[in-house]
DNA sequence: CATTAATTTCAAAAATCCCTGAAAGTACGG
DNA sequence: CCGTACTTTCAGGGATTTTTGAAATTAATG
């Protein structure tokens, strides 16, 4: 099982992201795909990738395939060598972004358009009623969510380390915010709702 | 395959959820019990549940045992009626929530605990030496992401709402909390990091 | 307690998903 | 264009997951 050529903690990360990856709707083999290439020293190609984790070529170069469908993957060439080598972003933020990007815009926007159809519907009863509610609420929800993301997603990763830093605590500095504008005396906020 | 007694739209909600939650390590039963649920006007037994999605009972059963594993569902008696009747919390955020708290703890405490491991490792070659830096970045940034979520996850809906809506821009109020301490002649921050 | 209503468990069937090897495809160098 | 090196596709087999019905369990009631 537990592949040669990989050290034992090498294997226990990659094992764990394929673990990780079957739950979150990527499969086992994608997910040791993603992990040994994130922790790689030197890029690789699509052989070696299947020699160090003792999977078929053509499973791999249909991971690799998925993998750059979810845009996860760089590649590059080499003088003399016909074949193709991949690596993941350097910078982590990259890859969670671009991972979060990519669920948005398969599963999070498809559902924002169903839950809207649904809404179109007219509604007779007082179950229909409370149906239209819920799914108002649920959009609402989703929909505020998504427009956060798509935000968000323009900071860079020093930004948005910052941001997380603020966390909870981002609720108090808005209060914070207007005293010391009063205080301050400076009759308005210079930019209410940002650019 | 589509149930009776449910309008076409509300097999529409509950058959995308059922798809959906396949996608996210849910099955598809689980999906569409908990969209039923979550529309449904009164709350649901077991019975009527397996009736209405034309599922067996004891699907039901496992099904509605999972869901109340990952703590999303109230559920009432009534007199003079045995059966347990169940429904979702009315609070879109308490659901959302929920689930994401229980994903926190199954899953990404988990793998904080392999990366710390991991990290453990002594590191002999250059390649260890690389293989310890994808680790350690990646570990900051879950373990940032995680704590940061304990802390949003205190806040009520209405404070997560606000906090969503000024999105993007909370980093611009950062730098304009720093502008206006300094224009104001308050010499320090008055709780830097929170209580 | 015995009866009955409701729920849960569990082994096996059914459905789904994943992986493979063989064959076809692509593109480069001569 | 041919041969070679590499990649992709895809149907079939295998593995895993999901669903079921029968049997066991639990709990309320007279």
């Amino acid at each position: 099982m537990e592949p040669e050529n990989l050290s034992e903690t090498a294997w226990r990360f990659i094992h764990h992201f394929g673990e990780m990856g079957s739950r979150w709707g990527i499969s086992r083999t994608v997910g040791q795909i993603y992990a040994l290439l994130y922790i790689s020293y030197v890029p690789l190609n699509a052989d070696d990738i299947a020699h160090l984790l003792s999977f078929s070529r053509s499973n791999v170069s249909m991971g690799l395939k998925e993998l750059q469908s979810w845009r996860l993957l760089r590649s590059e060439y080499r003088a003399g060598d016909r074949r193709e080598y991949f690596k993941t972003p350097e910078n982590v933020w990259e890859i969670f972004r671009a991972l979060a990007d990519e669920r948005r815009r398969r599963e999070v926007e498809p559902t924002l358009s169903i839950l809207r159809e649904c809404l179109l519907d007219p509604r007779a009863s007082p179950e229909d009623e409370h149906f239209h509610k819920r799914l108002q609420a649920m959009y609402d929800l989703i929909s505020m969510a998504n427009e956060w993301f798509i935000d968000i997603q323009k900071l860079s990763a020093e930004d948005l380390t910052s941001l997380m830093h603020l966390g909870a605590h981002a609720q108090k500095l808005l209060h914070a915010k207007n005293r010391l504008l009063s205080l301050a005396g400076i009759g308005k906020d210079p930019d209410p709702d940002g650019a």
